[in-house]
DNA sequence: ACATCGAGAGACAACGTTGTCATGGAGTAG
DNA sequence: CTACTCCATGACAACGTTGTCTCTCGATGT
């Protein structure tokens, strides 16, 4: 039993299938009484339009999809943005195709690719890889990037103020006080990783405390924050510029006991850091928001906008809780 | 400048279309030489296959696209299970198309018709709403459901040992002592939730203490643990079945002051459990386990295996971490 | 040298839908 | 009563691709 086609429908209806896809399409001129035995013939034989030979013989060209490439679905961060761009999707009637890129520099361009091959409408990329320029043929398909900035590449791009947020951060632990205040980050030639460690710079007027760089995921964060604070001049205070560092930084504030004792301010907000003891000041982002902008930035390309790239900064919210409220030991 | 077509490609490489086509689909019968000068062509055109054309005349069905539909994108549970299906989908070549469906009883139905309509090769399914008998008429599009049991249809399903779990709880705080113990749950006719609660009677033989049900959302979570602990007679323990009534009961235990004097178990975890003070001991499930597990299933099911529909189990863990050890007071 | 075979290449139809144009019947104005 | 207009309906082609069949040409075997 072959899937039904209009042709189907017309027969069992008896109208011609030029009729039929005039009531499948909500064209206003079919009389009502055709139109009826048309959807009936429709229910009865659960007929679906097939979307490829729609696709082929229409002009409009949209798939009223776009495809959302992040780093990873199941971080906090990426979730909330997905969610926002998605529900800006629904109700636009698009739906979305998602992809996590990770760590692996050719599963971005790989994804980007099948996704455009797919006809996405256009695209919203968390860029991982350390060059975007594979980009610059996709003429015809809108990209906005969100997170990070791209590299090799200019497209609307949706970021937080990751300088402002980073020195607002140092700076207030610099008013309780501190004057070594370490800074823990990622790989630098991440482009937010770099912002957030110029923000450091700046509030501290280039003379930082003691760095840490290219540390990447939870345990090699818990190891350098160890590291720290055994030296012999250790930081009274800490700056982490990355919630997986946070939460490494964390653990080593606990394993030494110090976690009431040194201080801490976080970039990204994540769930429970209220609960914690002591709670945690964070610089926190507004990853909906980001979504939600990007979204309407993608929406507005594909809706035929044609002006330069634009960069969107979205501003960031310092949260004092407890941990950057610490004072400097004696 | 009209997208370029197979002939354009034949055109310039001074072939015949047929030729193009088997060299784009890779066919092992076109000598090197015209081969490299279609692609040549392909490549100065920037041509890609127009997917709708390709579909509708291939005989073969398929959109190597699957749909998944999840409570909630955002939230760390859909996220690990996502991230899972993807993986088990990329391995395959295959695309995700994701919808968060809420607690909106019309969106579960909406997204799951719109993905069927897009012709998806299957569907994977949190379901949300009280009933999933209109799924009765998708045939030809497996659908496999996770997390929760489904009403009305029945087709493969991957959840969680919940009973057990739950019974595993509850008999650990007996274990350690405790007689009046609290059950917290979300609506009971969820399955999950009511799986949890029988779990709970179990290991109580049928003899609970103090039952609320209905609970939706930290907020209300917060508020029936604040209102249970000022009864003449309060628990000395609490049973949380959802991770988000988890939070909330944690929050009003902190509020009162007696996060140490009250043991928690928690079913589900959570990020950061093991740095609340007490450490919340939880009942863990393995999303991503049951994100891998969903997707073999789901793929068999589009290769053509027909046997009945297979309920499978994926067992929990129980963590003591320290919540769940507390004794109970003279 | 001739028949046979095989493999690469092309001509052509077909997939299911929508755009275009022709048709016919009812309604309206003269 | 006729001529004209209008509009619902239908016939037909076309979209870009792949399946099938045929053709051609060179190689092979006798």
């Amino acid at each position: 039993m072959a899937r039904p086609t209009m042709n189907d429908v017309a027969r069992t209806a008896g109208v011609s299938l030029k009729t039929v896809s005039r009531v499948v399409n909500g064209e206003p001129t079919v009389t009502p009484d055709l139109a009826a035995r048309v959807r009936a013939a429709v229910e009865s034989l659960d007929y679906r339009p097939h979307l490829g030979a729609s696709m082929l013989r229409r002009n409009d060209r949209r798939t009223r999809t776009i495809g959302v490439l992040l780093e990873d679905v199941s971080n906090p961060f990426s979730g909330a943005l997905h969610r926002a761009i998605e529900d800006e999707a629904h109700a636009r009637g698009v739906h979305v195709l998602t992809g996590s890129v990770g760590d692996d520099d050719g599963r971005e361009r790989e994804l980007a690719r099948a996704f455009r091959q797919r006809q996405t409408d256009g695209l919203i990329l968390a860029p991982t890889g350390s060059d975007q320029g594979y980009l610059s043929h996709f003429t015809g398909t809108p990209v906005v990037f969100v997170d990070r900035a791209p590299a090799g590449f200019r497209a609307d791009t949706v970021v937080s103020t990751n300088v402002a947020g980073a020195a607002g951060a140092v700076r207030h632990l610099v008013g309780h006080g501190h004057r070594r205040i370490a800074y823990l980050g990622d790989r630098p030639h991440i482009p937010t990783a770099r912002e957030r460690f110029r923000g450091y710079l700046q509030a501290l007027g280039n003379r930082p405390g003691p760095v840490v760089h290219d540390i990447r995921g939870e345990a090699a964060a818990e190891r350098a924050t160890i590291t720290l604070l055994r030296r012999a001049d250790p930081p009274t205070a800490l700056f982490t510029s990355h919630s997986v560092i946070t939460i490494g930084a964390l653990r080593a504030l606990r394993r030494l006991g110090r976690h009431r004792s040194v201080a801490l301010v976080a970039f990204d907000d994540f769930p429970l850091a209220d609960l914690l003891e002591p709670a945690v000041t964070v610089v926190a982002q507004h990853p909906a928001r980001i979504g939600r902008v990007a979204a309407e930035a993608l929406f507005e390309r594909i809706d035929g906008y044609d002006g330069p790239p634009r960069e969107i900064r979205v501003a960031t919210t310092l949260i004092a809780r407890g941990s950057g409220e610490i004072s400097p030991g004696p």
